[in-house]
DNA sequence: CTGAAAGCGCTTACAG
DNA sequence: CTGAAAGCGCTTACAG
């Protein structure tokens, strides 16, 4: 493997090895002609700079966190991982991951969060919904004095945050309703407590106001842990005289509850009621007829996160002025004109 | 944070540098005494070791590798990973995640090894199913001389491979129906050319000579990149005079496609036809009736990989026997009685 | 059982 | 525009 060091690129470039290191860290000051000695030499002897000696140096890690809740069908927390482990490429950074247990996340929190910053060093650390709700973790994290990036998270006051248009995307799921004909469209909210649920529920609000349409509490219902079941708040929109023909719901998860309840009251989607969820959640594959959704640019999201975040480790103060990535509608099966 | 470096632990104690190496390395030949000095000094001045300075030195980066291709619903590689990071925070490395694309995983593995194995230094590799069964992928890895655990890998003739017993596990899968006075049991097998549907299949086949039943070929379906589509091999099965009354697949996303086109034919379960899935897939969590499966130890799996790569970077040789571990049958809703 | 010296491969701080 | 020296915080190799 490697093994030529800088000091051997010195020497067949002819150049002291302070000389090679501002040409790696292209650092100006370097006339053309050293530099490309430096850059022969360094081709030739296919040299590639210990990251572990520069670490030491440098008190870096170039390694960042990403802090996430760990449950079995988290296609989100995949997907900024993605995005991020694109953007760490680029940038000469390496992602450690930390999954926590989804009871009582803020328990290991501490022992975590030592081990991450003190032993492995970690520069800075990117936390995943619904991670980034939990003040508890959040007030442990800026504690360490690390830079954070808190993705979709109600709380933006202290940390860099960053989120998709979700407020449109959902106006988009509503007006697609409104445009097959609907009036009557109810929302089921799965994200109460989340940034998610509350911008969904606020785009839901603004698509009917848009459209004149006022907002009927009967159609509105929503899953509080400790309160109710999904399928309790479901029922009770779908089990009532005057029931909505339409049901616009947070997440895709609530979806296929919502196709349950349906297929037991007899209710066929789309004919006796149309379906539109949220997230183009994978595991809402296998539902039939295929699901109306909304897709964010998850893996974006993950890309730009780590971007910013590297941005303030090495540049500590960046300013970012990101458009909000826009969400888009997929129509699938489960969503048709209103019938009589 | 923290400053203490091994320099200040040793004039606290009133000892020499290698001894405070000594006493953090747990080497032998220190005096109790002296050991205890250590420790109550490393403990008074909150000492923590800086990682990136013994990396350096010792020319490892306590990091593991773990290669996996990135699909949307991936649970098992989840499961792997949490598996494999409780080992790490155990053993003291660090896990570096790399997900490749579905399509050509190959093609970016070159530049990709070399990445992780120059530049980020990674001690081993850790490489999930089905990527360990990529030809390339593996030449590549060995190339690189680095120690290597595969997962659930039909070539296990040139490095450390660990499965759980799939075949029992498929046995209990099949028996189970049998008990319930199936015996035209069809099997559908998603996994074609890896290791998982050859040792699932294997399973089928054994229970049924087990209790003396013959196996029909009419009732065994495969679904081939670029032959067929998983419907149409679903529909072989099913379409036909005289099919079978239970199907085992072998994993949770084929058995949803049993439900599909069973509910086409209007084929009810579990009453018309018994289903067992393989995998306790999450996202098959969603189908109604729920279904029976089996569940493998994943993240058990996933903390053996670890356990024993590091072993082998430590020790160089390490001498593994460990028993399979055992899978377990999920009994749901799915599967119900032969009914005449 | 313990320690003094050297060095891993870079970058920092300084000098010219 | 370029370089010689020092040092990041450990462990290796050796001596006693």
């Amino acid at each position: 493997m490697s093994k030529a060091t800088i000091g051997d690129v010195a020497k067949a470039a002819g150049v002291s090895k302070k000389t090679v290191s501002r040409v790696l860290n292209n650092e100006p000051g370097v006339r053309k002609e050293t530099r490309d000695a430096v850059t022969t030499a360094i081709q030739k002897l296919d040299y590639i700079p210990n990251l572990n000696a520069r670490r030491l140096r440098t008190k870096q890690s170039y390694l960042i966190g990403v802090l996430y809740i760990d449950y079995p069908t988290n296609f989100y927390g995949s997907l900024i991982l993605n995005g991020a482990i694109k953007a760490c490429d680029k940038l000469g950074y390496d992602l450690l991951i930390r999954p926590f247990a989804s009871e009582n996340p803020a328990g290991e929190i501490t022992t975590t969060l030592r081990h991450m910053v003190e032993r492995s060093n970690v520069d800075g650390f990117i936390v995943v919904p619904p991670l980034c709700e939990d003040q508890a973790v959040i007030a442990a994290l800026e504690e360490t004095g690390t830079p954070i990036v808190k993705i979709a998270s109600l709380d933006d006051t202290s940390s860099y945050c960053l989120h998709s248009d979700e407020v449109e995307g959902a106006q988009l799921a509503v007006e697609h309703l409104i445009n097959l004909g609907h009036s009557k469209i109810g929302f089921l909210n799965y994200l109460v407590g989340h940034a998610a649920g509350k911008w969904r529920y606020e785009g839901y609000q603004q698509a009917l106001t848009k459209y004149g349409i006022e907002e009927n509490p009967d159609w509105v219902a929503q899953f509080v842990y400790g309160e109710n079941t999904l399928e309790q708040a479901c029922r009770k929109l779908l089990c009532q005289e005057n029931r909505p023909t339409a049901i616009f719901t947070a997440n895709d998860a609530s979806a296929a509850v919502v196709y349950r309840i349906a297929s037991q009251l007899k209710l066929r989607i789309p004919y006796d009621l149309s379906v539109v969820g949220f997230d183009d959640d994978p595991a809402a594959l296998n539902l039939w007829p295929p699901l109306t959704t909304i897709k964010q640019p998850v893996a974006e999201l993950g890309y730009n996160a780590a971007t910013i975040l590297i941005e303030q480790i090495i540049r500590h103060q960046a300013k970012w002025e990101l458009p909000l990535s826009p969400s888009e509608l997929v129509v699938r099966n489960s969503t048709g004109p209103l019938l009589e």
